[in-house]
DNA sequence: AACTAGTGTTAACGTGTGTTAACCGATTGA
DNA sequence: TCAATCGGTTAACACACGTTAACACTAGTT
C-alpha cells in the first residue's frame, strides 16, 4: 500500500477548516489542520507534510509570512494560499511563482484538489468511505446517515454528525470538550459550550436504541462514547 | 444534424475579433467574441464552449491569466492563444503542452483554422464518452441530459445541468452555495440564493429514482451531493 | 399581433437547523 | 451545608433552506 500524501492545512476559520479537511481526506490525503500560523509552523517541522494549503489571513502569523519563514528553509515545497476576495490578485501572483500557487474564496473543493494535483505531479486516487460501527448502530459520516441493525437510516445533521464522528474515532476514550469546541464550533466560548451540550443531548436520544451506548460526561473534561 | 462546435474568442480588438469570428463562421463553427479576458470568464461558464480562442494581450484579465482560472477547473478544454510578435516564444511555449497551442499574429485565417481542427480531433476521442455518473444515473453535460438506468433521458435545462454539473464534480464534498451563486448567477445575492434553492428542489425530483442519492443540505456553507 | 411552450425569477408560506434562554439536578469544594 | 459551578433538558427563537405556485420573459408558431 502506498503511503498517503500529507498535507498542512492552515486556516482559522474552524468550521470551514473542517470541511476542507474532510473533504482532502475522502481523497486520501493525510490532512494536519491548524488554526494559526504559528501552530502551523510547528507542525511543518514536525509532520514534514509533501504540501502546505495557507489561508492568507490568520492570527498569530499571516499565511504569507509563514510562508516566508518556511521558505528560509525549504525552497521545493509547495505552497497553495486561500485568500479572501477583498485581496487583490497583484499581490497574490507576486507570490504565485516557484513553487505556489494560489486560490481566491471562495472555491470549490475540485479546484483545489486540481491544483494540489498539479503542484505535485501526481495522479488521482479515490476512497470509497467505509461506515464506522458503534453499537447495534452503524455511521456513515459522508452521508451523515445513522442505522439502527438494519432499519431505515436517520439523516442527521451535519453538527450531529460531526460531534458523533469524533466521539466514535475516540470511542472509549475520553474526548476533550474545548478540543470539539474548537473544531466545530471554532471557539470555546460559554454559548459555544451549552450548544453542544445540546447537541450531546440530540445524540444520547438518537442512539438510545442499544441500551449499551452511552455518552459519559466527565466532569470538567468532556465526554467519552462507550458500547 | 450534427451540432455546430462551439468557440469562444477573446480578442481586444474589436475590427480584428470581428474578421477573425466571421471567417470561422463562415466555416460552420458557433462563435463568441468577447472582448476583455473577463467577459470571455462568463461566457466560457454560460456558453460551455468546446475550444476558446485567447488573445494573450487584453484588457481586465490577460490570456495566460484566463486560462489558468479556466485551466482550474476544466482541464480537458483545448486552448489555441494568439500573441503578439513582441512576445517571446519560450515564454509562450511554457504553454503549449496538454491541450493547448499557439499562434503568433499576424497569421492566415488557414493556419487557425488547422490548428483548431488538429486539437479538436485530438480531444474528440476522450470527449464522447466523458459522461458523468451518479449512482444509476448517467449525466451527460454537453446535451444537458439527464438518464436513468437504460431509460430514455430526460432533458434538463441550462441552470440545472450547470448545478448538477458543479455537484457531480464535487460529489461527497461539500460544495460551497456562494462559489455556485457565483459562477451561476453571478452574484450571491438574496433572490439569486432563493432562486438556486428553487433548482435544488428540482434536481432532488429529477434524482429521486435511486434513492441512495442524496444533495444534503449544511447549513450556512452550501450542498453535498452522495451516492 | 395573439398564442404557446419553455425557462428562469419572484413571492409566499412552510419546515428544519442551530443558538440562546431558562430552569433544573448533580457534583464539587470551602 | 451551602453556595458555586457544570452539565442535562426543554422550549423559544431567529434565520437558512424547502416547496409550490404565480409571474415575467423569450422565442418560436399561428
Amino acid at each position: 500500500m502506498a503511503e498517503k500524501i500529507k498535507l498542512l492545512l492552515a486556516e482559522d476559520e474552524a468550521a470551514l477548516g473542517q470541511i476542507i479537511k474532510e473533504s482532502l481526506e475522502t481523497r486520501d490525503f493525510e490532512v494536519t489542520l491548524c488554526d494559526n500560523g504559528e501552530k502551523a509552523f510547528e507542525k511543518y517541522q514536525s509532520d514534514q507534510p509533501d504540501l502546505l494549503v495557507l489561508d492568507v489571513m490568520m492570527p498569530k502569523k499571516d499565511g504569507f509570512t509563514l510562508a516566508k519563514d518556511i521558505r528560509a528553509i525549504d525552497d521545493a515545497i509547495p505552497i497553495i494560499f486561500l485568500t479572501a476576495k477583498s485581496q487583490t490578485a497583484d499581490v497574490v501572483e507576486g507570490f504565485s511563482i516557484g513553487g505556489n500557487d494560489y486560490l481566491k474564496k471562495p472555491f470549490s473543493m475540485e479546484e483545489l484538489i486540481v491544483r494540489i494535483h498539479n503542484l505535485l505531479n501526481r495522479t488521482k486516487v479515490q476512497k470509497t468511505s467505509e461506515s464506522l460501527a458503534i453499537g447495534a448502530y452503524t455511521f456513515d459520516f459522508p452521508k451523515q446517515q445513522l442505522a439502527f441493525k438494519n432499519e431505515k437510516p436517520t439523516q442527521l445533521t451535519h453538527r450531529e454528525a460531526h460531534l458523533l464522528f469524533h466521539l466514535i474515532k475516540n470511542k472509549n476514550q475520553v474526548l476533550d470538550r474545548s478540543l470539539i469546541l474548537n473544531k466545530l464550533w471554532g471557539t470555546d466560548d460559554f454559548f459555544s459550550a451549552r450548544s453542544m451540550d445540546v447537541f450531546i443531548t440530540k445524540l444520547r436520544k438518537k442512539l438510545q436504541k442499544d441500551e449499551k451506548i452511552q455518552i459519559i460526561n466527565v466532569r470538567g473534561f468532556g465526554y467519552k462514547l462507550t458500547d
